[in-house]
DNA sequence: ATAATAAAGGACTTATTTGTCTTTTATTAA
DNA sequence: TTAATAAAAGACAAATAAGTCCTTTATTAT
């Protein structure tokens, strides 16, 4: 469904997310500890998040990453996965088509309509925030 | 969503479905040509489509791919996603946990069963043999 | 200032997917 | 029984995704 680099990211986001709820940031080591991820390539992730203005960085000694207080409660799992993956997943023709549209679809084209706005609008009203709180109160888990 | 394989499979699959529901057989070339794909690659897919008795095949002279008359009722675009890609965009995790079930869940673990069961039921309702009546109806397109 | 810390950036490698090419096997019709 | 046809199979090649490593830049505390 989503690339590695996409899973990767929202995982890193709502760890990132549950450490700015308590003021902390972390640091790029902790971030790919506590979600099961190669630190090198959770670098280039990250790096990604921070210029996709998802995320936020700091230099040097008590550096690392973190989330803004507004960027918590505005930022949802739609923003990641465009930043990481784009908007293939929501646009492109399911079966490949170079166009398709209700004028001249392919034979999957109004099922896939309806899911992808479902998955869409799933993914806009996840927050990170309110996913950040859910890890923290143990009742879902970014590794397993 | 699905692999390049897939989207030729599927699209192949029903070229096919609705050459033989007039009885005859297509070749790869007229196959590849229909789809718009590449005659190389769609030789895989097909040989795999095949193997994985979604379609039939006959050598020689007037060979050609085709579906029997059952198969053309029976079979899904869930059997030809699950024969292409296996199963893992309905079974593994969303956000790529190694386990994720109902017991310890990843944050997105609900929202996506839900699409995903949604996603399963719309490719295992769709037979061949409707797909393939709306393209010759010129309600839906294979190639654009 | 400088040593230590931590992210940013770039070059590189590995693995997987996508795609091609050539040979072999099976079938049919003349 | 041979020539023509068409799928099957296997070995490559190219493109993309996933992942690593090394150097640079910025920040902070001593």
């Amino acid at each position: 469904m989503f690339s590695k680099s996409c899973e990767y990211g929202i995982r890193a986001a709502i760890y990132v997310a549950k450490h700015s709820l308590k003021n902390d940031k972390v640091s790029l080591r902790a971030v790919a500890k506590h979600t099961d991820s190669p630190p090198a390539f959770m670098a280039k992730i990250l790096q990604k998040l921070t210029r996709t203005e998802v995320l936020s960085s700091a230099k040097g000694p008590n550096g690392g990453f973190f989330i803004t207080e507004d960027h918590l409660n505005s930022v949802s799992l739609l923003s990641i996965v465009l930043a990481m993956d784009g908007d293939a997943i929501f646009e492109d023709c399911t079966l490949g088509l170079r166009r398709c549209d209700g004028q001249k679809p392919c034979p999957m084209h109004f099922s896939f309509v309806k899911i992808r706005e479902e998955m869409r609008e799933s993914l806009e009203s996840a927050t990170l925030k309110s996913l950040a709180n859910e890890v923290s109160d143990g009742i879902t888990f970014l590794k397993r």
